[in-house]
DNA sequence: ATAATATGACTGATGAGTCAGTCAGAGAAG
DNA sequence: CTTCTCTGACTGACTCATCAGTCATATTAT
């Protein structure tokens, strides 16, 4: 890896280790130049301001969501089991990645185009979901005919689970990835 | 109403206004007073800081979600019918100043003191909520028997479908209390 | 020696909070 | 009734600390 490679990493770790702990406005530039051991005029080198590099954490959960709902585009096993797969992968994505799943709940809400980036990730998922969801209706497994209500209740559990039984409580992966199973099923169960 | 009284609460307006569009760090102290018609030094004759103010409109929705809970306390009709109708009053003071609940949502997570309150008021409503569903698993309504996840549902839910249909889509008031009346009974259906 | 990296003191803008001063109107004094 | 004094409410130009971002200079690597 090359010396540039490695500065850049290293303000790419403060970076996230700063912002998820103070937020963006919270958090100095000086910190975390102060953090990753390098000078003030070093960040510049690599980021043209505090918003890029903040937005670059953004984007990189952004990415990487949209590509794990890629891989299950073309799932067609049952539809429950899909589900739990694709939330369980997501969930352990998060897990592995505290500090910007972090910033990406709770930091986007100040600035505009963060919030769109937000909204347009939860869009992703919701429609990977109602198109699920609507197969089920479809084929009758599902009874309850409200998709959108469907997707509230399965994408507002899911926020809270992490937040609450990871972020809170600090649960090991796999506990939570089995509480959510367990979960998933009982609303299962509620909507056929 | 005497003139003090009325500037103060010129400038609680303003501030809900436009914190709640801008979160704190973007609101500046002259956005406030511009928009309450006011002079700079005005708003230090009624508050000793920005930070005083915001903190009042959060403690506001804390005392009000707390009050309407401990209306509940004493409640015991059968279970589901007691959470449907707390939901629905909290939805609804909710859904009557969604600007201060835009900002408990949204805002409170830069700084420490105030996401304490925002968890407090959480952890107040999730007792409520399992002492509730503790009472159903005892009389065996409720046949899983994982409260704490039961609590995950419901909570995530509730906040999700304030986000979603209340202040993205706009929905009115008793559609969403509908929509929400069913989610519950689909929750409890998953359950029993 | 030359390019690539890094430095950190500096600058300029910003915005929270201050404070000396204004002013309308309510009594009191003549 | 009119002049004087007092007071509560308000004003806005000012101060001063804070930071994002710059740049002339230094160090390191090839």
């Amino acid at each position: 890896m090359s010396q540039s490679e490695k500065t850049k990493g290293k303000l790419i770790r403060s970076a996230k280790k700063i912002f998820s702990e103070k937020g963006f406005w919270d958090t100095k530039v000086s910190d975390i130049v102060k953090d990753a051991g390098v000078a003030q005029g070093t960040f510049y080198l690599y980021f043209k301001s505090k918003d890029e590099i903040f937005k670059e954490l953004v984007l990189e959960i952004r990415n990487h969501i949209i590509e794990i709902i890629d891989k299950y585009k073309n799932a067609d096993e049952n539809i429950i089991k899909t589900l739990i797969d694709l939330k369980s992968e997501i969930l352990e994505y998060l897990y592995q990645n505290k500090e910007i799943a972090r910033i990406f709940l709770f930091q986007l809400f100040t600035k505009e185009e963060l919030m769109q980036i937000y909204f347009e990730t939860l869009n992703y998922i919701e429609d990977f979901d109602k198109n699920l969801i609507q197969k089920g209706v479809a084929k009758g497994v599902i009874k309850y005919p409200d998709v959108e209500n469907i997707i509230n209740i399965i994408l507002g559990y899911g926020r809270r689970l992490f937040e609450t039984e990871v972020l809170l409580k600090g649960k090991p992966l796999d506990e939570v990835k089995k509480i959510q199973k367990e979960g998933i099923q009982i609303i299962f169960k509620g909507i056929s």
